[in-house]
DNA sequence: CTGAAAGCGCTTACAG
DNA sequence: CTGAAAGCGCTTACAG
């Protein structure tokens, strides 16, 4: 019975040592002197012979003995609300793709958004021995984060923000203010906001993006046209319900904090029979790969979900080795399409 | 400098056995005798004690090190073809739950179904030694799978299955036939297929349970009805095009193999000025979230992929411990929802 | 019931 | 340029 880990018997740094008739520390030193010279480490004859042996032998190093010696796993965390949610589940390709070129792998862990599985999810990560964290759940009145902050756990936050932490996010201000100005220039007066989860700043940003752009632009906007809910599509049906039920007269338009919301107020407005883009002009967030293909194309605000995720590692790499890091904003952009292209006067006001 | 892993200096065995004057191995051997009571490890006064200390310190064993030694890691590998696939991040969820239960952590890489990828990131997972692998994009013509066999890797399959290996899917024939049934039942007797990728088990499965069981109810169904397709909504939309552009006369029902190619399809009759659920009767695969939300309620084969997950990881555990395991499919069930309502009389045939 | 030793596979000063 | 030793944190027979 073969006891050893997947794959069978792996060859060992001793393994090829012996082969070759010299010292194990000999091949470590070649194998880790970067290029394909041997820098000092071996001569050039001794590094070749090695380099050749490991290859043909398809010798990879043990990862659990490396970081057991050299204190480091080479890994890093990932926890999200849930994977199930597209935007987060694009970020993380981001993440995988960065994490691999600077040799890191990544775990991922879905926290639900609440507070006890935040917790214990970064403990069971901290438990693997991680190298660090990549926060894409923080939510904004969270204590987690002020502890690992005393704990000297080195992380960074993504997709959503928190002051005082280095993250890297979507300009979500920016985001909401490229709505107000299009729905503004398009004619509208009376619009509602769903603006999903008060704890998440991407929630609060996008909102206030738009709901300070639109009192600057001479708009008024009613306490009960802005309504907090759930980021997806059920949150968004049941919020847009709200709105139609406390909002008289009836908006003109509706801006959703996330394209799953927008889906659900899209169910909405039609069980109304409202037509969606005639009757009631809808933009979403994120302009995730459905925005575009849906029956009623949906204007969005496109996020660069992937440049985000890869960011999150280039700023997490900076924390591990030591040097100052900058919060980095991701500049979004509107892409309009028929749910709100066209301007009021063909609305059925 | 702080150089110690994550949160700082961590607490050992042997700082544990140090503080209370008893060798590391004593602690270690109490710390493995399962219950609450020392089972012939230590007496019961002494196992107490380590039990508190370990408890107060937040002693948490160094998984390289155990590894290392042990010659297990723990982990498990999974390989999806992307995350952003809302089926295949659902099914993750279910594996990192029935995962956790088992005390193992999961690694997820996307594959995008491209064969060099599905090699590479699967020798990735095997360097990080994970001790068995959960393939969740398993192409019917892959010659991985036999070397991976012949290399006695431990591995199971999930969501696609491959004949010969052991895997966890939903009964796909099964849900392709209630289709079948379901549309035959409405009248139905021209119907057309956007079946999905041909190296993928559930597309076939599901193509053929329909076609089969369109044939023994005496429908029949001509070559260019069943259009092979991406499974995401822009291959629906082609596929739907395609569709429309050979069949004559027009189909009175689609049905596509997954939610995703289903909601381009309505996208594309909608282009053409068709209502789905009047004009053209629509019928996805899956039943994701959105399914019952869209603006007009998409009618689906709802499989039980959380379960699907959780199988996935019973099954590989099964053959960790060298046991036989067999295939296991779960059953679906149809979901109709307004998109596939209506009898053909009332349809505008 | 408990201790002491060996060793998992690697890396890293330290010699020579 | 290369070897030898020590040690990362743990587990597991083996003694006693």
């Amino acid at each position: 019975m073969d006891d050893s880990t997947a794959g069978g018997r792996t060859v060992t740094l001793k393994d090829l040592a012996n082969e070759l008739g010299i010292h194990p520390s000999t091949v470590s030193r070649i194998l880790h002197s970067g290029s394909d010279v041997a820098r000092g480490a071996a001569s050039v004859a001794t590094a070749q012979r090695v380099r050749d042996l490991a290859r043909k032998r398809g010798y990879s190093p043990d990862p659990q003995a490396t970081g057991l010696r050299t204190r480091r796993s080479n890994l890093l965390g990932v926890i999200v609300p849930r994977l199930s949610d597209l935007v987060l589940a694009t970020m993380y390709e981001g993440i995988e793709e960065a994490a691999a070129e600077l040799g890191y792998s990544t775990f991922v862990m879905n926290s639900r958004d609440d507070p006890d599985e935040q917790r214990r999810k970064t403990e069971t990560m901290l438990a693997r021995r991680v190298d660090g964290l990549i926060i894409g759940d923080a939510h904004l009145d969270s204590g987690l984060l002020r502890e690992l902050s005393a704990r000297r756990v080195p992380f960074v936050l993504m997709n959503r923000r928190v002051p005082g932490y280095p993250s890297a996010t979507c300009d979500d201000v920016l985001g909401g203010r490229l709505v107000a100005d299009h729905l503004w220039g398009n004619g509208h007066r009376n619009v509602a906001v769903i603006a999903g989860e008060p704890y998440a700043s991407t929630a609060v940003d996008r909102t206030a993006g738009f709901v300070d752009r639109w009192l600057a632009l001479g708009g008024s906007i009613s306490q009960n046209a802005v309504v907090w809910s759930r980021f997806d599509t059920a949150g968004g049906r049941e919020a847009a319900e709200t709105i139609l039920t406390d909002c008289n007269p009836r908006p003109t338009a509706l801006f959703a904090v996330n394209d799953f919301a927008a889906i659900g107020a899209m169910g909405s407005l039609r069980s109304h029979g409202l037509t969606v883009g005639h009757d009631v002009a809808v933009v979403g967030f994120n302009d995730t790969s459905l925005a575009s293909e849906l029956p009623i194309p949906l204007s969005s605000v496109r996020s660069p979900m992937l440049d985000i995720g890869r960011t999150a590692v280039q700023l997490l790499k900076q924390v591990l080795d030591g040097e100052r890091v900058e919060s980095m904003m991701l500049k979004p952009i509107l892409c309009v399409r028929e749910s709100s292209a066209l301007v009021v006067p063909s609305l059925a006001l």
